[in-house]
DNA sequence: AATCTTAATGGAAATGGTTTTCATTACCAG
DNA sequence: CTGGTAATGAAAACCATTTCCATTAAGATT
């Protein structure tokens, strides 16, 4: 579980595009993995920087970069205008969810029910639309917008 | 068709909502009206300017915020760095699509096959996660990205 | 271990899309 | 016509993210 540093489980996948293992990547990416969610790369500066004061907020926007074109974390909009990162596979693979964001107050909720049936859907919608326009799809985005039960008051 | 000024199919809506109508507006909602899609603000403000020099970039801020609150106008976020909008509903209703997202050169595709499924499906996923999450589900977003054609062979 | 190549880094400055400010204008209800 | 107030433009502010550049340190080679 929370072993997050003997483990190096995305070390080789990192090795293997040439990328160098760093002291400031292992901090980002362990603040990744024992977070919560949706961080902000000023979140996650803030917890890196509390352990590893001498890693820098540009390096955690370059590492970020890294891990998103690696596929190894999501990089989401929310709605309020800071990028959102989450983990996109542990060492124990990915547990996969979408987002309800309420418009209202930015509050954001994960959710797992119905992915099944989402995913298989966007299987074969994307076989056939790789097929017809000639498109390599590697990711999709599903997110809902409304109001949680506290805005829809009002 | 062309035929935008005549209409006033959406100064209904707009006066419901206590929104005062202004040739800025008119002039913003007949140039996403006209033109294909995917328009940045700027665009649009050079689009309007074109024809009303004094409409300025920041009145095209506004109104697209207001379209967008309205429901008239969806805004997305393709990856370059800019938001993008388009018309969500003419006075002939929406013609519903998604869209391909290229990562490698931001190119976007739009598609509405699958579109039916897919609505279908999204129907019944946010039926139930309204109940669940007591949530009033008003909008949803899916992208698929990938690489395009040209991007895939480099 | 020592050396070397070059990727990685941090701090400061720049960037640039979007928002705010504020004095002025112009919808439109009465 | 006229008053109240929403809407506006121009300039300045905002602020998340990127760029610059001199310095540091992975990690392959010796």
């Amino acid at each position: 579980m929370g072993n997050f540093g003997q483990h190096g489980w995305w070390h080789g996948k990192f090795r293997g595009c040439g990328y160098r293992i760093t002291l400031g990547r292992e901090a980002i990416l362990e603040a990744l993995f024992k977070s919560d969610k949706h961080l902000s790369a000023e979140d996650i500066y803030m917890k890196v920087h509390s352990k590893y004061p001498n890693v820098g907020l540009t390096t955690v926007y370059r590492t970020l970069d890294v891990l998103v074109d690696l596929g190894l974390v999501f990089k989401f909009d929310f709605g309020d205008k800071r990028a959102r990162y989450e983990l996109a596979e542990g060492p124990k693979g990915a547990h996969h969810h979408h987002h309800l964001i309420c418009t209202g107050c930015n509050r954001v909720i994960d959710y797992t029910d119905f992915i099944d049936e989402e995913v298989e859907l966007l299987n074969q919608t994307e076989k056939g639309l790789s097929k017809k326009y000639d498109f390599k799809i590697t990711n999709h985005l599903i997110q809902f917008y409304g109001l949680c039960s506290n805005c829809s008051e009002k």
